[in-house]
DNA sequence: AATCAATAGGTGTATATACATATAAAATAA
DNA sequence: TTATTTTATATGTATATACACCTATTGATT
């Protein structure tokens, strides 16, 4: 759909500006298709970024900070997701050894199991709706990065 | 910033599903822009975006279901963002004539005031942080519609 | 007119964001 | 060693999202 017709508006004071706005729309265009589907696994777009966070690096586990740095959305409260994933065993807390203050997360077998299947069931459902080619996709992350190119 | 710095991994499956992420990422750095300089206004993003939509309407008043279908995020909670804004003054309720079940929102000389302050101060901290060209950005524009193609 | 269905807005609940603050442990400085 | 600073995590609070449900009003059906 057209940003026009999403916002019901065609004033926009620039291309650019108009651009900031349809990936903001974009981006919850994207989190809503994500949810819906994760709905069926009990798990929120954030609960499931988590886990995958860490079954990248499993078996190791990864402190609260370095889960923190991984998270797409930086200013996240990762210690209240890991509440909610811990309550549903899917992810287990252990103090560091070595120091302290680290809180330790490990994905449990159950986490893995639930992030495979709906890893799989959110691939099937992105393939379906896919409509850009490889080197579209490539632009677009040309284009992105090159917006994000000040460091604020 | 790349995107493999921003989430410090490069286990990306595609260069669509790096899009996505890169969507979120991208999506989520400029709403911390945004509310970073909102906050002198005392402001949020979602506030600043129905005293938006109210603007671009005014001197008409629009029922909280219009403003619900310009909002970015379209499961945005309208009545509690509208309950904020009336405690700040920035906004006036009155029940329509015609249809009673409708609530009519007005911005008051206070919201528009605010609006046009915080709009100039965002506008000069976008203009500061821009770096891609009018064609990018329609290029870019061009994409996002594209990936949004299919109607979910 | 009486009944039923649809619509508009408000409210309740769980989770998340954004940010401030608290606490314990570790690292550094005196 | 003791004191100070920094770091890692947890917690508190206001606001927002996502979604269910309630109430009043309107519109449609009988």
């Amino acid at each position: 759909m057209k940003l026009e017709n999403a916002l019901l508006t065609n004033k926009f004071s620039s291309e650019a500006q108009k651009a900031t706005l349809n990936i903001l729309y974009t981006a919850w265009w994207l989190k809503s298709i994500t949810s819906k589907e994760l709905k069926d696994f009990d798990l929120t777009h954030e609960q499931y970024n988590v886990l995958r966070i860490l079954k990248g690096k499993y078996p190791d586990q990864l402190c609260v900070k370095d889960i923190a740095r991984r998270m797409i959305e930086k200013s996240s409260n990762v210690p209240r997701i890991i509440d909610r994933l811990e309550i549903k065993k899917l992810v287990k807390r252990t103090v560091s050894e070595s120091d302290k203050r680290e809180t330790l997360i490990t994905i449990t077998k159950s986490g893995l199991s639930i992030l495979e299947s709906s890893t799989s069931k959110l691939n099937k459902v992105y393939a379906s709706i896919q409509t850009i080619t490889q080197k579209e996709a490539e632009q677009l992350n040309d284009l992105l990065e090159k917006l994000r190119a000040t460091e604020v």
